[in-house]
DNA sequence: GTCTATATCAAGATAGAC
DNA sequence: GTCTATCTTGATATAGAC
């Protein structure tokens, strides 16, 4: 296999500990309160040699973000493969389980919703948008295909089902519930699962 | 009416004009983005004055955060005067539309969910903390009453259906969806009404 | 490519005159 | 209480030696 030399491979191990890193900070305590000074320190290298593997600290975030819809996207093959048999509403449900999880577990970088540097990097950043196309195409199929088989209420924009999904990965009411300290991780991901899906109403 | 001097209300008239930019600009922007010059330009006053009303930035959001809040107290007690007959569903319905309403008119600051200055500023703000109580009182009656009367989902914890509430009132969604461009103001707010309350899946 | 040391700058906050 | 001008700090980014 041309993984290229050792000496290259030691270089992409180096690079995805610092994309850990940043993926944990970003998670912790998001981008403007992230500090690149830390995460040299969390990886253990100096500041001017992370800037010799990335240019910016927006290209730091972007390499996270592209890192986690790479678990995303391995997540949907996965599902898709191990997984054929289930409804496209199941499949949707897992994804977003697959998220809460990711984020209760700490591992869920969280960008700013509003306007700032990183905003405008990211639209301009190809990977990234490439991967967000990648998911977003895979989860509009089965959100298409839910609504077609009565699963997904059809009456609502696929549009709006998608960011609605996304907008679960990074909800804040998973952090609440996790300080109030009143209930499990399982638990929380059931109870915000049944909202999503099945709203605050009584069925 | 012992409103205090006249001077002391072109004071307080001023604070308002403060206040009502720190607003806008936190729910344009968010707190991080925000600076404190561009509130100075805004109001049209020196940003050395600014520090005579307010002695940090946390205290300006602080302030605004105050405002909104008073407003929504405002609204729910027109609510409780003028549509007593109204179901709670229909009250906490109201509610969440009133939140949508004044977010996409670009009138809801809006915080960081991650730790930042302003969060732990904010968590020591008194005032801040007797109107969160306040509205969360308010809201926490209705999900009771309506959980009680099965409009709610009795088997979600009353604090899950709070913080979703509050959570609606700064979703990203909204801001996804108008810039989509697809649909308006109030076609938005439907959508995601019904989301909230009735779920994606269908019934 | 890694390091130490430093440049640079944006932004919160203040001094002091009026 | 308002202003202009300034202080101070924290953080991004870089120089230059090894």
């Amino acid at each position: 296999m041309a993984r290229g030399s050792f000496r290259q491979q030691v270089l992409r191990v180096r690079e995805d500990a610092i994309v850990a890193a940043v993926n944990r900070l970003l998670a912790e305590k998001g981008f403007e309160a992230m500090t690149v000074d830390e995460v040299a320190a969390d990886v253990g290298i100096a500041k001017a040699s992370l800037y010799k593997h990335f240019t910016s600290k927006e290209e730091l975030a972007a390499a996270a973000m592209v890192r986690v819809l790479d678990h995303a996207l391995a997540f949907i093959e996965q599902r898709t493969a191990a997984h054929s048999s289930a409804t496209a509403l199941e499949q949707l449900k897992a994804v977003v389980r697959w998220s809460m999880q990711v984020q209760l577990a700490g591992e869920m970088p969280s960008l700013p919703a509003q306007s700032s540097s990183l905003r405008t990097a990211l639209m301009q950043h190809r990977t990234y948008l490439d991967r967000v196309m990648a998911v977003s195409d895979r989860l509009g199929a089965w959100i298409v295909a839910a609504q077609a088989a009565g699963e997904v209420n059809p009456a609502l924009p696929a549009e709006a089902v998608l960011y609605t999904l996304y907008a679960r990965a990074c909800d804040p009411v998973l952090g609440f519930l996790k300080a109030g300290g009143n209930y499990g991780d399982e638990q929380i991901i059931e109870i915000l699962l049944a909202t999503c899906f099945e709203g605050l109403a009584s069925r």
